[in-house]
DNA sequence: TCGGATAGGCGCCCA
DNA sequence: TGGGCGCTTATCCGA
């Protein structure tokens, strides 16, 4: 059984070689910067990249309760009863003071890959200016992402009419920031342009009532859109997932 | 040296007792959900927690390239050649197929603590409450997340006039949608209780130009108010902490 | 670098 | 459970 001691040489040198490091351990945790935050001793996961991110999980739930953003430095200490781990970077500091160690492993981690993800609002938008009836019959997409002062407006065309139409993609449930977002748009259009009739179009799965109260107000509409998740006829082929079933 | 087989028979049942889980490892995920996603083979730590939050981390970066939310069911399998990792919940699974493992941890951990976090938005506002002429002279406020169908106005009161003034709080720099979010509490007032004056104040340490452009545009005002931090003054006792540089 | 917007956002509160 | 929204949001993308 190591000491505290013996694994802050070892820690320090694992930062030297810009290792992984991934530790378990009883701790307490300081972190002054953007806000200021202090967390008593308790058993955590500490995991330090080789980028010098620096994580600190509890037991529970996705996001760390603190962490150091990529570029941090840090150094190692020992006071004769705790390690002591001090991060800073421009803007912010981190104290971990380290009771005890239940496990310490760090590693040279090789990954070149990046992930491919798909069923974004991009993907949406893209698939609503191949196929612009998704929207409405005569819809004609003229541009994505244009770009205007008060914002970047998702899809821009012209419907059946003629009548200026912005189109605004959510890949899940519409809320009121959306129709605000909307509504920004089409004024800035309207004023930039000298038109009076823009429609706008909030293009979503679903849309929550206060948000469907507000588009209608402001004359807007709602049109139901799914993003496309293009790997689904791939994975259908894989019977093994779907015909998985998990225990508890 | 453990074989993957002899490992996947140690995370099962690492699993059932509800350890935390790192594993230090080479694999390759799949997943399909919200959206859908593959990555290829690499090195990654994972990390399984007792309420079943699966984390996979690459080598750099704050974030899980892929997760799972707490909740999720997790099934280990060996098929001969990979030690593959199956994980559901209500609407998305994933696939995680492990080649080798580089380490291998769990632990029972114990930890009861929250967070002590200031320098929040809330914070803000509780600072507007006890000093009101950080707004302005005359400012009265009478109360805080006021809730409204549109939803919840962070600081309400009246001015030295007597007008109704909403006040929302921005932590950091205030933006368009910032600007949209007060207009849209403006709105619903006038409306909701008749008057046609209601003023609307934006605090934040600072704003964008475009952002301050609008709220100019709508008549309303920018304060420049910043976060309280309460622990500056303990951490100023701290020699240490402040005289800390580190390396690299 | 700043600004604007998305995110498989997460987590928290409250109806 | 769903709506609304802050976050030490992080991350991406364009000017």
């Amino acid at each position: 059984m190591l000491k505290l001691e013996d694994y802050s040489v070892i820690l320090r040198n694992a930062l030297d070689k810009s290792h992984a490091i991934v530790i378990g351990c009883n701790c307490a945790v300081k972190y002054s910067g953007r806000a200021e935050s202090f967390l008593p001793e308790g058993d955590r996961i500490l995991i330090i990249k080789e980028d010098k991110t620096l994580l600190v999980h509890q037991p529970t739930g996705s996001n760390p309760v603190n962490y150091m953003k990529s570029g941090s430095s840090h150094i190692i200490s020992f006071d004769g009863e705790k390690c002591v781990l001090k991060s800073k970077n421009s803007k912010e500091f981190m104290e971990i003071a380290i009771k005890s160690i239940h496990f310490f492993n760090y590693l040279k981690m090789s990954d070149g890959k990046s992930i491919v993800l798909t069923g974004t609002e991009r993907d949406m938008a893209d698939m609503i200016m191949k196929n612009p009836s998704l929207i409405e019959e005569g819809f004609k997409p003229y541009s994505q992402e244009e770009h205007t002062k008060y914002g970047f407006i998702d899809v821009f065309g012209t419907d059946k009419f003629n009548n200026v139409t912005i189109v605004e993609c959510k890949r899940y449930c519409a809320d009121l920031s959306g129709v605000t977002q909307l509504r920004r748009y089409a004024e800035k259009i309207k004023d930039s342009k000298g038109i009076s009739n823009v429609r706008g179009i909030l293009a979503a799965p679903r849309i929550t009532p206060n948000a469907e109260k507000m588009l209608k107000d402001w004359g807007f509409s709602f049109v139901e859109v799914k993003p496309p998740k293009y790997l689904e006829k791939f994975d259908k082929n894989q019977q093994s997932l779907h015909s998985f079933t998990g225990s508890e």
